[in-house]
DNA sequence: GCCAACGTTGGC
DNA sequence: GCCAACGTTGGC
């Protein structure tokens, strides 16, 4: 299974809206490179929810419940999304702050390249949120 | 509110 | 194909 991160300004659309929600479609993404990375999600694969601008932090985890299709907001038609289902929230938030702080963490794409919506997260950085933020990993 | 990083657009 | 101008994202 691999792992992601994905942001989400969350006076747009919050975790809390995500959990009501349940399953959705994550899509609007325009950028290639975040692209390429919807489309090497697999079912079952988990993503970090992450809250940019406000809150700047990690606040819950979601499952791929469907791989990537085109994106019907985008007219050009090149773009695609998945389908997100909240899983379960961080019992405790884990914010960019202790992120930039942690050696095992400040080499994130988080940090490194901080405008890009969705990114992979290694099997090691991981564990290591979950365990921050008192999640099962 | 500012600004750095980065992507896109369009003139040449 | 280059690059200046401009727009957007997102941290501070």
């Amino acid at each position: 299974m691999r792992h992601w991160l994905v942001k989400s300004e969350p006076f747009k659309w919050s975790w809390d809206q995500q959990v009501a929600a349940g399953t959705t479609h994550w899509d609007g993404v325009r950028n290639h490179l975040a692209a390429s990375h919807l489309r090497a999600m697999r079912l079952g694969d988990r993503c970090f929810f992450y809250h940019s601008n406000e809150g700047m932090e990690i606040v819950g985890i979601v499952e791929v419940v469907r791989e990537a299709y085109p994106d019907p907001s985008d007219e050009s038609g090149k773009f695609v999304m998945v389908d997100l289902r909240a899983l379960a929230p961080l019992p405790r938030p884990v914010t960019l702050k202790q992120i930039k702080a942690d050696p095992r963490l400040s080499d994130m794409a988080l940090v490194r390249m901080s405008r890009l919506s969705v990114q992979p997260v290694t099997d090691d950085e991981w564990a290591h949120i979950c365990a921050l933020g008192g999640a099962a990993a």
